[in-house]
DNA sequence: CAACATATCT
DNA sequence: CAGATATGTT
């Protein structure tokens, strides 16, 4: 088989569809060898076969590994047969020869066109080659722990798709398909650590906001980056063989049980966002608007030791809205009075329902 | 339905 | 433009 086109030919070619596993079924060998490096190349991914039987095995045993196969066809015609052709029927294939004969090219062409015809490719194995063109990221347990790791050296107030991006240092993933799985993670934390991760979450501006605006007056570390308490890197656990080594469809198990965290509470402050009662960092209202309307001089803590609360009611509007729409969340300090008084019973926040 | 992408809002 | 969120697609 005779292959002249280069890498360069391609330089034009934007977004060019890399990573497609290519089967390559060639049985001269010499000819196998400088075909696979030309692809590979271009960024094939490349398994070469010098025997067809050797070939159909690997496609019969995991046909989930290729997207196409490339054969040459010089040799198929001893015995007439196309078994390669007629067994491999979900792969779509390439048929290249380098035999001249006219009748042998178009005997291939009306074969490989009466095989296609009668089992083209299922939808599956077409869309899994299109999502390879179209480059839809594949969010493998490596890949997805590199976005944890970037998310949380950059500590929760940094973790913004662009930083995350730098700092995973991954070619061809592009800001906006980290932004698509920081949404999802975001939720899934949410739900899954609603009393301080999905809060910081959630109020991570007003808090930045306050802190510029209002030093904390309690005794409260800098909302900075060593207030991450987090529940500490998040490691996504791969059931064992829940994902096979290569390519089926991959289980991303966020729930708490799929993940350990290396993080163990010690006493100090930040333990105390357990119980709920050390403070108001969470006492909530909104400052996005109106970063110096926090009227009340400090936050309570329980030893009330500080002043009183004056928020305006607008705020406590906005407060009472928000803490109704996530139930799921711990009630903010103090909100329960105001919601007893609009006579919202105030089941226990801390419940799920 | 999950797991992405893409559109829209801020 | 970037980020957050809503909506669309497979």
């Amino acid at each position: 088989m005779v292959c002249t086109a280069t890498a360069n030919d391609l330089s034009a070619w934007k977004d060019f569809p890399k990573g497609l596993r290519v089967l390559l079924l060639d049985e001269d060998t010499k000819s196998a060898a400088e075909i696979k490096s030309k692809l590979e190349s271009m960024d094939y991914i490349v398994y070469t076969f010098c025997n067809e039987n050797e070939a159909l095995s690997a496609v019969s045993s995991r046909p989930e590994s290729f997207h196409v196969a490339i054969i040459e066809v010089s040799t198929i015609n001893n015995n007439g047969s196309f078994k390669f052709l007629e067994t491999a029927k979900d792969l779509p294939t390439i048929m290249a020869s380098n035999v001249h004969c006219i009748s042998t090219m178009m005997k291939c062409i009306a074969l490989g066109a009466v095989e296609f015809l009668r089992k083209p490719p299922s939808e599956d194995k077409l869309r899994d080659i299109w999502q390879h063109v179209v480059h839809k990221v594949d969010w493998t347990p490596e890949l997805h722990t590199k976005f944890v790791q970037a998310v949380d050296e950059l500590g929760i107030d940094q973790a913004i798709p662009s930083r995350i991006l730098k700092l995973m240092k991954v070619e061809g993933l592009t800001r906006h398909n980290v932004a698509s799985h920081l949404q999802k993670y975001r939720m899934h934390r949410r739900h899954i650590l609603p009393k301080e991760d999905g809060r910081k979450w959630l109020q991570r501006h007003k808090m930045q906001s306050y802190m510029y605006t209002n030093k904390p007056i309690t005794a409260f570390p800098p909302y900075h980056s060593n207030y991450v308490i987090s529940v500490g890197p998040l490691y996504p656990m791969w059931g064992a063989g829940a994902r096979a080594p290569s390519h089926p469809p991959s289980i991303q198990m966020w729930g708490v049980q799929g993940y350990y965290s290396p993080w163990q509470p010690t006493e100090g402050w930040h333990s105390k966002l357990y119980t709920g009662v050390s403070l108001s960092l969470y006492a909530i209202p909104s400052f996005q608007q109106n970063p110096t309307g926090f009227h009340c001089s400090c936050a309570m803590d329980q030893r009330r030791n500080c002043v009183e609360h004056h928020p305006e009611e607008e705020v406590i509007e906005r407060t009472v809205r928000e803490a109704m729409s996530k139930l799921w969340l711990p009630l903010p300090l103090g909100l329960k009075p105001e919601l007893s008084r609009r006579g919202i019973s105030t089941i226990d926040a801390s419940c799920s329902c």
